[in-house]
DNA sequence: AGAAATTGAATGAATGGTCATTCACTAAGG
DNA sequence: CCTTAGTGAATGACCATTCATTCAATTTCT
């Protein structure tokens, strides 16, 4: 029981991403995935073990694909800066490209039970050591300052692309996700404060307040 | 119809946050919230239009005074640098204080339907507005640097302080958060790169990349 | 080879449980 | 005696899941 490979299989995946993404999590019936997959209900039973894993294994056969995609391509890239760009951009590209699955994973999704969305941080969790080894790397060449906190600095860049995307589909994905990676990228590298080293050590000086 | 102010009102508002904080969204019945506000199933519909009316109302009224707050204390400081350590520590302040608030804001609330999130948005957009006007005047008063884009810089501030309580929440609020506040400050400010003004020009000199 | 038996994938109507919402009723205050 | 706030049992809609049944393909038998 629930064979978790086959053709039927990913027909019922990519219709369950369509008929989320189109009716909204809370009117995306089994039923309606069926009909989408041009399937019968019951028959989404024999690939799934219920309708959470069916959610599950969606986010996790897409997501892990798109991990895999990254985790390939910043290692074709030395310098851990333009490691970091390539994650950007091919976060963006693989969303902007596929708007669909971006409004499942960002906004529908989100809206699953606890289950579901355990489920999911197992595999999200994949995404955030690929982050936190470009971190690493960067540090160690020497690319990036010595005391940054790998875990604060892997929730800003992680938070930050995921607030881009989430603003961008509320917007009705009006714009170009791609045009913001260099900008974003500048903010992460450089800050957005105007060099001032006086000021800056005023601050790292001090530390304690009340 | 539908109340919106007094003792009971409150009562439920309330009850919702702790029910909702404890049984999680989908265990959230209104009869459970009833029960726990002690008062009848029928009188939560003499306060509210229904169910979506009593969240969109828990967040608003909730959010709303969160809000306030921080324009009146961002008001009462001069530099926008300290303008933004200022909302980053009552934003985390609040949440820390109110880990109960914090989870049906943060992981909750983001399961309900299309309704409720719109009604959610309105009240967001103007926190978002309060981050906006904290960069504009930090860029006009040339403490931030003049080309940053206030959206993307918008969306860095408020995708990172969101990432970092989704997170300390999904690890079960063990640390501080408000320890947090000057590193990720730190890192807004001056980024994560060294301090290398050639590598940096080389960026921002030839923009385009294939 | 042809007939008969067996398999199991696929079907979709029926089931059962869950809840939001309603409304006929009660109680308290003026 | 009338009004208003509050009550909670009853209602009805909704939907995930089940399972008896179909049918095409494969295997076994003669």
């Amino acid at each position: 029981m629930a064979k978790r490979t086959g053709e039927k299989y990913e027909a019922i995946i990519d219709a369950a991403i369509r008929v989320i993404a189109e009716n909204g999590y809370h009117n995306a019936q089994v039923s309606k995935i069926a009909r989408e997959a041009k399937v019968a209900d019951g028959t989404i039973y024999l690939y799934f073990e219920n309708k959470d894993d069916m959610l599950i294994s969606l986010f996790n056969e897409k997501m892990g694909a798109f991990i895999e995609t990254v985790r390939e391509a910043t290692a074709r890239v030395d310098s851990p800066s333009d490691q970091l760009r390539e994650l950007m951009r091919l976060h963006f590209a693989q969303l902007e490209e596929n708007p669909k699955m971006a409004i499942v994973t960002q906004i529908e999704l989100r809206q699953s039970n606890r289950k579901v969305r355990q489920g999911i941080a197992e595999t999200l969790k994949k995404y955030m050591d690929v982050i936190d080894d470009i971190i690493r790397s960067g540090i160690e060449q020497g690319i990036f300052r010595p005391d940054v906190d790998i875990r604060v600095a892997r929730r800003m860049i992680f938070g930050t692309l995921d607030e881009t995307v989430t603003s961008w589909i509320m917007n009705g994905c009006k714009y170009s996700l791609m045009d913001q990676v260099d900008p974003i990228h500048r903010l992460f590298l450089d800050g957005m404060g105007k060099e001032a080293p006086l000021q800056r050590d005023a601050h790292s000086e001090k530390e304690g307040n009340a």
